[in-house]
DNA sequence: CGCGTACCATACCGGCCGGTATGGACAAGT
DNA sequence: ACTTGTCCATACCGGCCGGTATGGTACGCG
């Protein structure tokens, strides 16, 4: 029941913005009443780092499925960049929910370091991919880290981007932006730089 | 005294968080009460886009006071990066400001109209500049629309690491950033790519 | 069967804050 | 001098929501 109540929080969270959700829609929508809520979580706050962690856990669990039916090193890395970006681009609730815990994070110090933390794993992800492309001989980079680095920065640049340009969520945008964060690793630049 | 009302929100909001500060507190700090503030503003909301129109105000006024003394093009650009890292290093109530009206955004069509079009105008800010220095010879670049993209969406992104990695907030880091934003755009590369 | 305990529903409190209603000070116009 | 309009202070309302207090139900256990 714990973790039903944190799935419902996230679910809420994510659609209405954590101030806009009171303790009683998120104890409704998981059918049941505030009183439940309170014996499960002492706070408010208590609920959203619990939706934190069942973001974390989704968030891992459906990129590590994303990338496992494909063997290749190369086009793995780019399956997970894909998968980054469109959720970027098209993912909304996905943009509220991390709105809201960005903001939360500069207040809250135990926030941020939870999504610290997530950053560093998501961090470690990508460099697995990176070194395991690099390593394969199919791309090849000089500072893994620091490219990586500026890849998840473009990333995130990327979904607010999204937000104030509509217009850039097209599937072909789409892949531009996987080009161009590939380009960053120090992979690609296929005919562009033929000059 | 709107100005000054205007003034005075952008300061309590960048310091509080918007939501944590109430229009009596703004009202108090420009020395007035609440009723002056709903005399100017007819909602809390009214207040929040006059105190972004500030926002943009400033910000356009010392980006341009920063580049004003130099002449030479890529000198030009160089100092205006270093500027834009270094707020989004150091710059904490910027944070909380920016964070607050982007989760507000996400809800307020206005807002973020508002917020769109100000990127658009820092982005025809960085193209002026990249443009003058690809004429003068100091870069050349395939792409500058998109190059430039990718480099204020590296940008945002550096905000937000700032936020999770303070550690990255040293002068050297600062450099080492904008070198990067540099190579995004184009120009560098000054020894890593002898190979 | 009595009893404690885990889990949940109901009812209620109280503070905060956006918004309003009202009145007063002060200047300008006639 | 009287009105009118601007600008601001005071007082107050009312809703929302986090948090609590309490009561009820089911189950396990001796």
């Amino acid at each position: 029941m714990p973790a039903r109540l944190a799935q419902s929080a996230f679910t809420m969270f994510s659609r209405h913005g954590i101030a806009n959700v009171s303790l009683d829609q998120v104890a409704s929508h998981a059918g049941v009443t505030k009183g439940s809520v309170y014996w499960h979580f002492k706070s408010k706050d208590e609920l959203i780092k619990a939706a934190c962690v069942h973001y974390y856990r989704n968030t891992h669990r459906q990129m590590n499925a994303e990338i496992a039916p494909v063997r290749d090193p190369l086009k793995r890395l780019e399956r997970a960049l894909r998968r980054s970006v469109r959720i970027c681009l098209l993912d909304e609730e996905n943009r509220v929910f991390t709105m809201d815990i960005w903001s939360l994070s500069l207040r809250d110090p135990e926030v941020r370091r939870g999504w610290g933390q997530f950053y560093d794993s998501v961090r470690e992800f990508y460099m697995g991919l990176v070194q395991a492309a690099a390593l394969s001989g199919q791309m090849k980079i000089d500072d893994p880290e620091r490219a990586v680095n500026l890849m998840l920065e473009a990333i995130e640049g990327i979904k607010l981007r999204a937000m104030f340009e509509p217009q850039i969520c097209s599937p072909r945008e789409e892949s531009e932006i996987v080009k161009s964060l590939l380009e960053i690793l120090g992979c690609g630049k296929p005919a562009a730089r033929a000059a």
